[in-house]
DNA sequence: GTTAGCACTCGGCGGCGTCGAGTGCCACCA
DNA sequence: TGGTGGCACTCGACGCCGCCGAGTGCTAAC
């Protein structure tokens, strides 16, 4: 038995239906790829396909469309990975070295990512707990407000405002500030509870509360979470989807503007897999995407992971290209950053 | 003749247009609204008014629909101000009090503004240029780069580096930071050029050059126009519009996409008024917006604006409820930033 | 200036028949 | 046993047709 050419069936099933948008048959399936037999003895290899999982018909009497576990097994076994063209290489190269600062890199990222899969693309902002800190300066705005300044490595700015129960002495903010990037500079988040507590017990004990309120505002936003930013970009690419199926973008546009969920789905997905992570239809526990697949991967400088970016479109995609094209520009995005 | 009437036609056609968004014809117009007349008359009426431009008929035997141009009589003379419910302020106030920082408070704004109108809501961080200048600070990164970071009085950061010729010398940046924030502390772009110009005399002339350098940047940046940065929230409304004429929110939301769109629009309109402006149809410059109407009005501490907010639709809107709402959120936001 | 009446227009809608792609099954062959 | 050709069947897509009704413009009368 043959379930080589099982596997054959299926591969071509998704592929023409990628490129086609219509349910696929026996008899064009022959005829477009060089499958050495009848329509009918394909048409059996459907059925047991179908009656496997892997694809389905809209209805009676119509081809065959791939089913979520069809996408699934072609993602893991039988797409082949298409290289990236030299002109798109080259592409991703001038678009990203231009940048001139961190907005300007995710910005730029995320437009490329769109252009390039002609999908929607979604790239997170480096995260604070994870990049290593590069400079913490202080300003006082007036008698009991400080204002924290907060630069990572990555190049993110991030800023708060601590209210002071009493009046820090005017002298004491450029030693306190000098023992905080000693202390911390180039350090994680998770390797700052040592310094930190240094840092206070280093003041004499009738200072050391404002002290205090001031390291413990620099623990909390690096170790905040729900800060996360997100960019996207393609939205309207969506709309092409929506000419195919009227109506299945209402949800995932609504899906998509809560970031909330984007950042749920890319921190999930960060536990997929190493490498590219690939989400189709139902695997997406948000039900707005039970009909749209993502494909994710991490970038970072030094193979650390600080964040990731993806690229969002209806089941219905070019996996092989997608995944090449996010694997790309996470590689790039990661070069920069370290350089 | 009665003039009067005519524009009350007019009134009730726009009104009616909005809510069923079906063309309206004669006999319906006076059953909806108790004008004392007979469908013939108004019929007459509607003939004057397509002669004058400001409704149209589809096709022919289909009711009348408003023109760009109809609806442009409509808000500028007709409308009648639609004051907030009770509900609505309140829920303005509640949601926007809470704001942490210039990100939440922006993040929260455009997302209240598009469930407010059910359009999508736009907001301009508050431009660099327009505001004051709380302090600069500078931070070496090695040798030949500074980092110079720049906070206004509405809580905006800003983040440059510095690439210098020469290195300068290390005892020299504290004081150069002093200098600067005295002299330029407090102000607006329009009022640097003297104040930076003596900060660079008040060092030494092997000093200038890298001195000039910083000041060039702080300069730059604020003047940079094209760093000004949107968000926007509610694209997921367009989809309602496009559900009744399928195909034209494509353009929208590419020009959506492209923040220079949005930027100049809302440059543009801050031309056309003092309060609330207004643009409708083919008014948007841009051909993209040609079927859509934006409503626009700034925002900013002490009377002056520094930035926009805005809500965009298609032509059919309600203009009284989203000018309502366009202004309402204007205010609380220019309070809060005052505050 | 308003109204009633009337002939006319035209898009929307539902029914109908045709067409064709595609299927499942069965008998047959190597 | 697996592959093939043949065949009857299904069912959505498409185009045609005729009806219906909302809406109009015009004219003559009030």
């Amino acid at each position: 038995m043959s379930d080589d050419r099982r596997l054959d069936v299926l591969r071509a099933i998704v592929e023409d239906y990628v490129t086609t948008n219509e349910p696929v048959g026996s008899r064009s399936l022959v005829e477009r790829h060089g499958l050495g037999v009848s329509p009918a003895t394909i048409r059996n290899d459907m059925a047991v396909l179908e009656e496997a999982g892997y694809i389905a018909q809209p209805h009676t009497s119509a081809g065959r469309v791939p089913t979520d576990k069809g996408y699934r097994l072609f993602v893991d076994r039988l797409s082949a990975v298409k290289p990236l063209s030299a002109a798109e290489r080259r592409a991703i190269s001038a678009f990203l070295t231009d940048a001139v600062d961190l907005d300007d890199v995710v910005d730029r990222s995320v437009r490329l990512l769109s252009q390039l899969t002609h999908q929607v693309a979604v790239v997170q902002y480096p995260s604070l707990a994870r990049s290593a800190l590069r400079h913490v300066e202080l300003v006082p705005l007036d008698d009991d407000r400080l204002l924290v300044v907060i630069i990572t490595e990555t190049g993110r700015v991030e800023q708060r405002t601590v209210e002071l129960e009493h009046a820090i002495a005017a002298e004491l903010v450029p030693e306190l500030r000098a023992r905080l990037n000693v202390s911390a500079g180039g350090r994680r988040l998770s390797e700052l509870d040592g310094p930190l507590a240094s840092v206070v017990e280093a003041f004499a004990v009738s200072e050391q509360p404002a002290v205090r309120a001031v390291v413990d505002v620099v623990r909390a936003t690096l170790a905040e979470t729900t800060e996360e930013r997100i960019v996207m970009a393609g939205t309207s690419n969506l709309l092409r989807a929506d000419r195919d199926f009227p109506g299945t973008v209402r949800p995932v546009i609504e899906a998509l503007e809560e970031q909330v969920v984007l950042l749920r789905l890319l921190t999930e997905m960060a536990e997929d897999s190493v490498d590219v992570a690939v989400r189709i239809g139902h695997e997406n526990t948000h039900a707005g995407l039970s009909e749209t697949s993502v494909v994710a991967a991490g970038y970072g400088a030094d193979g650390e992971t600080v964040a990731r970016i993806g690229a969002l479109g209806p089941t219905r995609m070019d996996y092989a290209g997608t995944i090449a094209s996010v694997r790309a520009v996470a590689r790039y995005l990661s070069r920069i950053l370290a350089g």
